[in-house]
DNA sequence: TTCTGTTTTTGATACATATCAAGGGGTTTT
DNA sequence: AAAACCCCTTGATATGTATCAAAAACAGAA
């Protein structure tokens, strides 16, 4: 059950027995079916949730109705909104269960007082927010300027995992183009 | 010289005299003037940047030759490339000073050093990456799949500042448009 | 299996934005 | 005070992608 957060763990920082246990009593083991919100807009975000196995992803809804897929997240990743979770207002985002899944969620509280208490947590944390700004940015990178071919072979190069697991109109929703688009794009270059 | 750093810290941990001195004498400064480069395409990403005064901003270069604003920082804001910074491999990113700017900069070694022997460092560290991040995933949802109007005028909203301080050809390509769309923008809605 | 809903593809058209081109106001340089 | 450069605007045209529409492929439920 705790089998991925102990390895995430363990990548990044070391651990005492007795900090592994304090941070394994934070988390609430948590089942989510297929098509489930963790998150619905207008929420407050209240738990960071590792998944132990499955896949998630957020997105926001525009002023037209239109959905823009923010991110996947899959086994060993983290899910949340940050934004909402750390000032505690409503989010805007959406966060669907795309897989049945097995999370482990941590309150607000819970994740504080494991900062505070267990320093190992605190660096755990901080890497891999690190590690998701980089990421972030790369997105960003890949996002401005590019023709929707040129987003697609990035998506090949970067991220192929993600064709594999998730339906292609919500991964033409991520690089922002349209599913008839991608399906063009598709079926002219590449695989 | 450090008053904008010692603000900063302050505004988000409480460091103890001694502490504040450790991190002052880990920085140094560094004045530079527009149209200098902090970091080129290539280069490694040795330090990062807090900006006492001035202004400076991240692009990058595609294989056709255009250029994408990254981000913009300002005073009081810090500027790298966080990628090639925690990698050590070079980077695609070049950093230009928009404006004559005094800056502190902290190695590698240092910044590694102030983490260990520093924990409120750390906490900030954390606390202004965790700010970073919230702020660019708001810059993703700006970014997909809105119209040209609908990005200025969500920057009129949360960056209003850029367009005080930045020229307008940057600016568009920071909403990942050309410079005449961002001009027919503005000559039409709003300012 | 058949039914129902979802996902993907294909086609025809429309539109937003890029591109190409040129001119005008600044500012800095000489 | 020119000269040179940068920045911004405006116009005409081209083009990539969205949109609208419908059918085909697929998956899950009955």
């Amino acid at each position: 059950m705790f089998e991925r957060l102990k390895e995430s763990l363990e990548e990044h920082v070391t651990l005492t027995d007795e900090q592994w246990d304090m941070c394994k009593n934070s988390f609430r083991p948590k089942r989510m079916l297929k098509r489930q919100f963790l998150l619905q807009e207008g929420d407050v975000c209240r738990e960071l949730a590792f998944i132990e196995k499955g896949a998630l992803y957020s997105f926001s809804v525009d002023s037209k109705g239109n959905q823009h897929v923010i991110r996947f997240a899959f086994d060993g990743w983290w899910m949340a909104n940050l934004q909402s979770f750390f000032t505690q207002k409503p989010t805007r985002l959406n966060i669907e269960v795309l897989e049945d899944s097995e999370l482990l969620v941590l309150d607000k509280t819970n994740h504080e007082l494991l900062i505070e208490k267990v320093p190992p947590y605190e660096r755990y944390f901080r890497i891999i927010v690190q590690n998701a700004y980089v990421a972030l940015q790369q997105r960003v990178e890949n996002a401005l300027g590019l023709t929707a071919e040129e987003k697609y072979e990035r998506l090949l190069e970067q991220n192929p995992e993600f064709l594999n697991r998730v339906p292609l109109n919500l991964v033409a929703s991520y690089l922002g183009v349209t599913p008839e688009t991608l399906s063009r794009v598709r079926g002219n270059f590449g695989r």
